[in-house]
RNA sequence: GGAUGGUUACCCAAGUGGCCAACGGGGUCUGACUGUAAAUCAGAUGGCAGAAGCCUUCGGAGGUUCGAAUCCUUCACCAUCCA
């Protein structure tokens, strides 16, 4: 259970397959992020065409609603929310940082002040590890403190945290089969990166993750860090990025190592209007694409590009239909999922650098690119 | 034919002498979004500049006033009621 195997190197990309309960993971792979356990608008039959091969969903929100335990009463994720294939929960971490106007953090754990009720909750990594248990996901992180990256007397503190907590999840871990995945923090600074990385690969685990990143950051400082940390991390466990999510840091991410990747960018962004392409985003509520009878993709395979025209994806977000964000976030996955297998493809035959090259120049300059 | 109420920017609508280029919605336009408090949020929306500023507006015309979307006269149109 949980075996990583390597199955070709390409500099210091790699393209391996992650063993799970529930299936192989083929890596470089994408995860698309189902908070509430449901991938926003989409069913998991549509997840299934687009192949997705990992879904990711979080302890703090399912630990409010409905209840971890309730989940696990119903069966647990895999069949409360019928997704047969892997998938991972995040810890709570994360919203140690996203929800940081609402919660007290101490040296046991975190109190929060449910942004539903009002109600106060508490997270330790004892009680992310028995949620998560309950959950039942194959994959789950340790509970950590996901800090502000750029304020260094902090970044320790919570590095400091984050290792002591790693420490304690896995003292708590109880369930076989389930892989716990430690987390890196340390900010931006290379020191207490490096002494991060150090301290969670000493931990031995099955997997190993890189967290405090794409949340304010520069991107040269998020690419050095990668570079930095994978440096350190065993090359024989899988290494996950989290929470990013542009075709470019897929990309960079994949140059430099990692072979997990989950973001909410595609979905949000769907629900949001823009489409993301490999030249690009488009606003489809951009006036321009009144009348435009393209694909929002000529070369895009997906569903909803070899169906529908630009025009029509607009009107359905300007009356704000629903169908929208579901055939955006169809486009959107679908845009990510396909660089990650042609990423996996390129390390697989050798040929990456030229790939990546090509394709970073193509974004080159046009990050959110209004128009193509 | 008479009475009353009404006519404000793309639409609805507030404003009843100076703080009004004019509240607030809607619509429209533009931007943002990276381990989801996010089908969300922000800005713009008379014209020209686009910092300051200048010009043209509140059904039409005329008037009162230092000053009018706001007061008066008149015309037009709309609504309701009475003949």
């Amino acid at each position: 259970m949980f075996e990583f195997t390597l199955k070709a190197q390409d500099g210091s990309a790699r393209a391996g397959e992650f063993l799970t309960p529930h299936g192989v993971l083929s890596t470089p792979v994408f995860a698309p992020v189902g908070t509430q356990a449901t991938v926003k608008s989409l069913t998991p039959s549509q997840l299934m065409d687009l192949d997705a091969q990992l879904v990711l969903a979080n302890t703090y929100h399912l630990f409010l609603r409905p209840g971890d335990e309730l989940i696990a009463e119903m069966g647990g994720l895999h069949q409360f929310m019928q997704w047969p294939h892997p998938m991972l929960t995040d810890s709570g971490g994360f919203q140690v940082f996203s929800l940081s106007k609402i919660r007290k953090i101490d040296d046991d754990g975190v109190s929060f002040k449910s942004h539903i009720d009002g109600a106060m909750k508490r997270l330790e990594p004892e009680t992310s590890i028995r949620i998560q248990e309950n959950l039942g996901a194959d994959i789950i992180m340790a509970f950590d403190e996901c800090a502000d990256p750029t304020q260094e007397a902090y970044a320790r503190e919570a590095m400091q945290r984050t290792h002591a907590w790693a420490l304690r999840c896995i003292e708590a871990k109880t369930r076989p089969d389930q892989a716990l995945f430690g987390i890196v923090q340390g900010g931006i600074f290379p020191h207490l990166r490096e002494e991060s990385a150090h301290f969670i690969s000493s931990l031995n685990l099955p997997g190993n993750a890189i967290g405090g990143l794409s949340v304010g950051e520069r991107k040269s400082e998020m690419y050095r860090t990668i570079e930095l940390v994978n440096a350190i991390l065993p090359s024989d466990k899988p290494r996950y990025l989290m929470g990013v999510g542009t075709p470019e840091d897929l990309i960079e991410g994949v140059l430099r190592g990692v072979d997990i990747f989950d973001c909410v960018l595609p979905t949000r962004l769907a629900r949001h209007a823009s489409a993301m392409t490999l030249d690009g985003r488009l606003n489809l509520l951009n006036a321009a694409f009144s009348r435009d009878p393209q694909p929002i993709d000529v070369n895009c395979s997906c569903y909803t590009c070899s169906h529908f025209s630009r025009a029509y994806l607009r009107h359905l977000l300007n009356a704000k239909e629903m169908l929208a964000a579901t055939l955006l976030s169809i486009h959107n996955l679908h845009t990510l999922l396909q660089l990650a297998r042609e990423l996996r493809l390129a390390i697989l035959q050798g040929r990456l650098q030229q790939y990546a090259s090509s394709a970073l120049e193509r974004l080159a300059g046009k990050p959110n690119a209004g128009r193509v």
